[in-house]
DNA sequence: TGACAATAGTGTGCGGCATACAGTATAATG
DNA sequence: CATTATACTGTATGCCGCACACTATTGTCA
């Protein structure tokens, strides 16, 4: 406790961008990925996320059914290719409408 | 895994949820204000809170410094008040700040 | 050859929230 | 007046996700 603002503040956005990543990951996902070239888009638009995150999310995402996944071996080098599945394309779509209703209810009260 | 649509997104939710509770709960606190109370105002303002959540987050936030209380006991019954300390309100700033660049850049994606 | 980038992976720990629970005082109701 | 409802504060446990610090392998370029 009494720590320096900016740590404080560093904890908080960590806690903000929790959750967003998801959203952040099924929204590049409509084309089929590999994981490190999608920390270098999220990168290029602003979303900072460390590659051992990505990768035990993207893992836990097929899991959970909303993404599928393939090895391509005919790249330099092999990699795992990531995708929506059609469940993860139905839960994008109600995901991101939730976010719209949660970005204009807390917008609403920073006013 | 393979659960139903609704309770994929609902778990999701949650996540999206976590972190902008403390937006919203520092957002209101330019002026004292009681658990209970903050319950129903951010309920009406479309932001669902349950009690048994807000206590210790408003605790947890005063053991950071960020918010101060004190009971008060001329209402009709004893009532814990809280509100931004100074520090609170540099965190507020700064973290409204790092929340519209949060949504800017997720709008970017998803568009 | 050696160094650095590209790429995938794992496992541990911290911390937050949800949920459920417990408890007390005041107001309302019949 | 007794009983119930509602206002109000508080605690504790447990799940789950992320960050972080690793390891490992394969290309590539100097």
């Amino acid at each position: 406790m009494m720590a320096e603002i900016e740590e404080i503040v560093n904890g908080l956005i960590l806690e903000l961008r929790r959750g967003t990543l998801i959203l952040s990951v099924l929204s590049r996902l409509d084309q089929p990925k590999y994981g490190y070239s999608l920390v270098q888009e999220l990168s290029e638009k602003g979303i900072e996320i460390d590659a051992g995150t990505l990768y035990p999310l993207l893992r836990r995402l097929e899991k959970q059914g909303l993404l599928e996944s393939s090895w391509e071996l005919a790249d330099s080098r092999p990699r795992r290719y990531y995708f929506l599945s059609e469940t993860g394309r139905q839960v994008y779509d109600r995901l991101r409408e939730e976010w719209r209703k949660l970005v204009f209810s807390i917008e609403n009260l920073m006013n």
